[in-house]
DNA sequence: TTGTATGCGTTATCAT
DNA sequence: ATGATAACGCATACAA
C-alpha cells in the first residue's frame, strides 16, 4: 500500500492534484481553502498516509513543539510520576515530551544541548540540581527552561518544587511533639538546594524549641540507601545517640532503617525514623514511614503549565513556586525510648 | 559573545574565508582539506561557538544518529539499569539515545511514530511487549528495531533478554528441591509472552518432578504489588493452601510477604516466596527474597549492539539472544511448614 | 585543494 | 482561492 519511502508533501499534491503550498494550507489553515480542495486533500493523505516530516518543519520555523526532560537518574523514585504531570500537560498544548539521561556525565549533557541547539526541542525541563551541561553551559544560551523537584543552582532557572524548609519543619514539630530532643539530621554533602533548605527547616524547628547546639548531630550523607545505613554505623560509634533520625528523603530513611534493623533494634520502639518525598516503596515498608509527601504529578503539571507561558509570553510569571508539602504520619515516629532518654 | 542566534556553518566559512563546503568538508573529512585551511576553519569554529545543526544534517543526510527507547512505564524497576546499558554501547558508536514514555498510551505512541517517520531518530529499541503505536503500525514502516527485557508480541522483531523458561525452571527445581509439592504460581494475566515463558518453566518443572495437576494452583494477577497482595488474599480463600510462592516478578512476590505478613505469617517459615527480576529493593527486604537476577546492564549492551548491526547490514545476526538467569538465593526459601504440609 | 550549486521537506511571502 | 518560489542549515556531486 505504502511505498517505501514516506510520502512526502509532494506526493499528495499530486494525488490531490493541487500544488504543494495549498496542501500545506489545508493541514495548517484549512480556513483559507476551498471545501472542495479541502476534501481532495484529504483523501489523498489517507490514500499515502502522510505524516508532516516534522524535522524539515522544524527547521523551517526555527522552533519544535518537543520539551526535553533532562535527569542525571532516571530512576529516582520521585522522577517517573513528576514525568507523567509534565506529559499530560504538555500533550493538552500539543506538546511532545522527550527524555534525555545524562547519568551525571557532562559528556552526555552536550549531546543533548546540541540537540536543544538545533531547534529539536522548545523546552526544557530540568530534573537536576545543577546544569548538565558542564562548563559551556555559561556562554550558551539555553531555550525557555524550568527547574523542578530540586532548584536549579547555577542557573537563575524558575522553579517549581515542594516548599522544603516548611516541609521539614513539620516533621521536625512532629518528633519535638513526641518529646524527642535529641534529632539527628541525617543530610546529603552535595550542594543540593532542596537540601540544604530541608536542613534549614530542621534548624528553624530546633531553635523555636530552645534545643540547644549540642544537642543537635548532622550527618553528611548522599541520599542514598546506602548513605543511610553508613549514618547508623558512624553515629552507633559515637558517645551520644539521637533517639530520632530525621532524614533528608525517604531513600536514606530506608537506609537507616536496615541499618537499625541490623543492629537489633525496633522501630519505633527504640528509635524514630523519618524521611521526605513519600515514595511509593515508602507505605509498604514495616513499619510504614513517616515522610512528607510531595505532590509530583502537581509538581510536574504547574512546572509544565509554567515553561508553556515562558515560550508564549517570553517572561516567567514567577520565578518559583512552592507548593504545600503535607505531613503523611504512619508507624515510624513514637515518644523516645526511656533506654536513651536519661543518660 | 556570542550573537544572539546560534552560528552557522555559514557564519563560520566567513570567519574562515572559506566556503561553506570546505567548512563542511574540514570537519567530516579533514584528510581532504589543507593543514592550513582546516586550522582556519577550526580556529572559526571556537570563536562562533559554532555546532553543527543536528536537525538540518539529518533532514540533508535522511538519518539520525538518535536512538529512541520507547517504554510504556518508566519506573519500572527493571528500566533504569537496562537504559544505562543501552547507552553506553550506543554512546561507545556515536549514537545518543532519547527515551518515549508511551504510558500505555497509543496515542502518545503514535507521536513517537511521527518522531521516527520524520527521521528524527535512526533506530528503534522497545522496552514494551507490544508495539504501543496502535494499529496504524501494521502498515507503518519501522526503523530497525529490538525488542528488549520482554519480546514484542505483535512485530517479528529481535529480542534480546534473559532466558525466561530457564529462569523459572531454575526457581521451582529449589522449590522442589527443598521438597515443596504445592506451590502456587502468581502471574500475570496479561498476554505477555516474557510471563508466559516464566509459567512455561513452572510447569516443566513441576512434570518432571511428577507432581500432578491438582496441587498446582496459578493465579492471574499483573504484576503488580497490588496483584500479589491480592493473591494470597483470594488463595486463604481456598480450602487448600500451597506451601510456597512462586512469583512471576518481585513486584509481585514483594505484595504476597506484605500479604503474608499482615495475616502475621512468618516467612520462610511459613511459606516460602519468590521472585524474578532481581529488582534493587529484594535485597532490601527482610526477609531477602530469593529471586532471578536479570543481567541488566548486559541485556541493554547487547540489545544496542543488535541494533546498531541492523543498522550497518540491515539484516540481523539472530533474532533472539538469550541471556543466562542466575539463581540469587537470599532467604525467602525454606523446607515447607509442618503445619501445611499434612493436610 | 577548493568553490558553486542543488536538494532534503516544509512553511510563508508574494503573485495571480 | 490557489500557485510559484525562496529560505531554513547542511552535505555532496560536479567543476574548476
Amino acid at each position: 500500500m505504502s511505498n517505501s519511502n514516506p510520502a512526502t508533501i509532494e506526493d499528495v499534491a499530486r494525488i490531490a492534484e493541487v500544488s504543494i503550498a495549498t496542501v500545506s494550507r489545508a493541514i495548517h489553515t484549512p480556513e483559507k481553502v476551498a471545501n472542495s480542495t479541502r476534501l481532495k486533500v484529504s483523501q489523498a493523505i489517507a490514500i499515502t498516509g502522510y505524516t508532516t516530516n516534522a524535522m524539515a518543519r522544524s527547521l523551517r520555523l526555527g522552533r519544535s513543539n518537543m520539551i526535553l526532560v533532562v535527569a542525571p537518574d532516571i530512576g529516582d523514585p520521585n522522577f517517573s510520576n513528576i514525568l507523567v504531570g509534565l506529559e499530560n500537560e504538555a500533550r493538552s498544548h500539543g506538546y511532545g515530551v522527550l527524555i534525555g539521561h545524562t547519568q551525571n556525565d557532562a559528556q552526555r549533557g552536550l549531546e543533548y544541548l546540541k540537540f536543544l541547539n538545533s531547534n529539536q526541542a522548545a523546552g526544557l525541563i530540568l530534573f537536576t540540581g545543577i546544569l548538565p551541561f558542564g562548563h559551556q553551559t555559561m556562554t550558551a544560551r539555553l531555550p525557555p527552561s524550568v527547574g523542578v523537584f530540586e532548584p536549579v543552582f547555577n542557573g537563575g532557572i524558575p522553579y517549581v518544587g515542594v516548599d522544603d524548609t516548611e516541609g521539614a519543619r513539620k516533621v521536625v514539630d512532629l518528633l519535638l511533639a513526641e518529646g524527642h530532643r535529641k534529632i539527628a539530621f541525617i543530610g546529603d554533602s552535595r550542594t543540593r538546594l532542596a537540601y540544604s533548605r530541608r536542613r534549614m527547616g530542621y534548624d528553624a524547628g530546633l531553635d523555636a524549641a530552645g534545643v540547644p547546639n549540642d544537642l543537635r548531630t548532622i550527618f553528611e550523607g548522599d541520599g542514598t540507601i546506602e548513605s543511610g545505613r553508613l549514618a547508623v554505623e558512624q553515629l552507633f560509634m559515637r558517645d551520644t545517640l539521637p533517639t530520632a533520625f530525621m532524614c533528608v528523603n525517604d531513600q536514606t530513611a530506608i537506609g537507616v532503617m536496615i541499618g537499625l534493623g541490623a543492629r537489633g533494634y525496633d522501630i519505633p520502639r527504640d528509635f524514630s525514623v523519618t524521611g521526605f518525598d513519600d515514595v511509593p516503596q515508602a507505605s509498604f515498608m514495616s513499619p510504614a514511614l513517616t515522610t512528607i509527601r510531595q505532590p509530583r504529578t502537581l509538581i510536574g503539571k504547574h512546572a509544565m503549565a509554567l515553561l508553556l507561558e515562558l515560550l508564549s509570553d517570553g517572561q516567567p510569571a514567577e520565578t518559583e513556586i512552592l507548593l504545600r508539602p503535607d505531613l503523611v504520619v504512619r508507624n515510624s515516629v513514637a515518644a523516645p525510648s526511656r533506654q536513651w532518654i536519661k543518660r
